[in-house]
DNA sequence: TTGTAAGCGTTATCAT
DNA sequence: ATGATAACGCTTACAA
């Protein structure tokens, strides 16, 4: 004789929480086996139950308050039903939107989304964490995936966000484009001299929008000058540092393409402290368009990276890769698909008119 | 005999995910009970295994990479070793920065976090998911947690963030203080004409901060008219609309406190417009202190709220709460600490200089 | 249509 | 110190 289980009841309210309703309870109250209130309770469509018994224990469940029990149906299934997502950074809006996407799509499958910053705890930390926590796939952006332990991949479902094309499927923002379009909105401008601000990182993405602006660059015959080309955290802090510098330089540029928003948030910032006009004296082009750019003041001309629907496909390619039978696992298979930039002219851009400055 | 398991690999990769080595399989291969296995990897520190068999024990889960299976292990010992955090809109970067400090903390201690946005999901509903992935506890920041159907509440490990003091231990910025602080800062500064812009909403610590604001000019014998007090969305739009609104009164405010900074930024946005001059002729008070506040021009004043610490705290008090023996109990009983906020004073407020205009 | 039985991978309580 | 053995709550054949 099992004595009543003491469940060591840790809450702040009164009253000792109940042990939790089973489907045996439900069985019981129902007069019914407890398969087969699984069988109707598990609303499996070709489960064959009678009209009138599946009442019964319909109606059982809901007086008792039934709540299924989903970790031990993981066990017996082998599927979680819960999906990783791992990011750099959440205060950085933009992961906030991929991970906002991400979460809208899982939750509608009925998917929880475990969440994984590696801001201050490592990566390969987190992925054991998920690995063990059985989740039926991980969504990786932006922390360099592929340069983990081969051993802790194989085998997972990962979906890749902005990462290099690799073994896994994946999304990813067109980075290259992104820069081209900053450089040819520029150049269109009559621009010549340019400056570039960023952080010297293994960040995927955040190098294409590099090499995109540079190649871009290239095309038309300009070279960017490595004093132009500021190594900076990829934050407003960073883009301050930045900009100064490129301000004191004896040659000053007079455009420069920021690798995301926040740096052309500080670099803004900078100019407006030092009495540089923008965009008059200086253009400056971002990139993401987070919200924070159309509120700037003049609000800011940048390249727009759909970040939320970046998490959304990234969270149905994933869920996808999980539902599909083998047949229909082409599907699935075409890796690294990439949406495009788009061009958001505002008001931080204009042709240079340095020839007035002074 | 059972076949083989047939694994529905339904990876991108060629090789089929090979079946989870469990605790059998490294008993086996060290060549003793599985119960041992699980003795020794389980790290209970009052586990009396030889030093040698735990040698062998180790050396054999390490070579077949054996990961322990918390899905197996939190069905009975009925703790998942997770827990959930409900917040409206992570994009809203003050909601990203609580989410991010009670993810750092609950990472630290082993835990997961199911992450959940009511933004297009309903609350009733990421509750409902939680509760059946049995959570181990559940923060909820802002959407109106004391409305919810009780029977859903019963029994479980809540941790309410700005919400309502109730029969749930809970963390709350001084919301109240926030407006008080709002309104002094711009009364000492000689401001007579007010304005409030804000939603007419159901969350607390919106509300609080309005009822402060109003409540410290009040004190001062000034109140507020109701046309002076906008009721929009409390985004940067509905900033932008409200500002409208108050341009266009016969009798036009000469300070605005803002529900938070992104109204602020909006409000801002549209003084810019409108060739309203901020501070000069309309200062603006926002409220939150997210990053955008400080990369504004002029940089915001506004009321610090702590969010990333607000988040933390709210972890540590759930987690606290889940490990504490009965005898400790009293220390997470204790409900509701509240965490000062803090006035910042930046470029978007002077005294008033209306007199000037024209 | 429904009940019986087996098992998912652990932890925990016993004997030994 | 270690090995049987029994749960944990559910799903899924298979039998009745």
């Amino acid at each position: 004789m099992a004595p009543a289980r003491r469940t060591s009841d840790l809450r702040g309210v009164e009253q000792p929480r109940a042990r939790k309703v089973t489907t045996h309870d439900v069985a019981k109250r129902a007069g019914v086996s407890q398969p087969t209130v699984s069988l109707v309770l598990s609303k499996n469509v070709r489960a064959r139950v009678s009209a009138e018994t599946r009442e019964r224990v319909l109606r059982a469940a809901e007086e008792l308050g039934y709540v299924p029990n989903v970790v031990a149906r993981s066990l017996v299934r082998s599927r979680s039903y819960a999906i990783g997502v791992i990011v750099p950074d959440l205060r950085n809006p933009f992961f906030a939107e991929v991970v906002s996407g991400a979460e809208r799509v899982a939750s509608e499958e009925g998917y929880a989304v475990l969440l994984c910053e590696t801001r201050e705890i490592p990566r390969e930390r987190h992925m054991q964490a998920l690995l063990e926590r059985q989740v039926d796939g991980i969504m990786v952006d932006a922390v360099g995936a592929a340069s983990m332990p081969e051993p802790m991949l194989a085998g997972v479902n990962l979906v890749l966000i902005d990462e290099p094309p690799d073994r896994w499927p994946g999304v990813a923002s067109d980075a290259v484009g992104a820069g081209r379009l900053a450089a040819e909105h520029l150049l269109s401008l009559g621009h010549t001299k340019f400056g570039f601000l960023g952080p010297a990182t293994n960040i995927h993405a955040i190098r294409m929008r590099e090499r995109g602006f540079v190649a871009a660059l290239a095309a038309k015959g300009i070279r960017m000058t490595s004093a132009s080309m500021r190594r900076v955290p990829a934050t407003a802090a960073g883009g301050q540092v930045g900009m100064h510098a490129l301000l004191a330089l004896p040659e000053r540029p007079t455009a420069v393409f920021c690798s995301n928003d926040l740096v052309a948030a500080g670099a803004l910032k900078v100019c407006s402290l030092e009495k540089v006009r923008v965009p008059d004296e200086m253009s400056i082009v971002g990139c993401d368009d987070i919200e924070l750019a159309s509120l700037l003041i003049p609000s800011l001309t940048t390249i727009a990276i759909p970040a939320r629907e970046l998490g959304a496909r990234a969270a149905r390619l994933l869920l996808q890769g999980l539902t599909a039978s083998a047949s229909e696992q082409k599907v699935a298979n075409r890796p690294q698909r990439t949406i495009a930039s788009r061009l958001v002219v505002r008001g931080t851009t204009a042709p240079p008119r340095s020839e007035n400055k002074g």
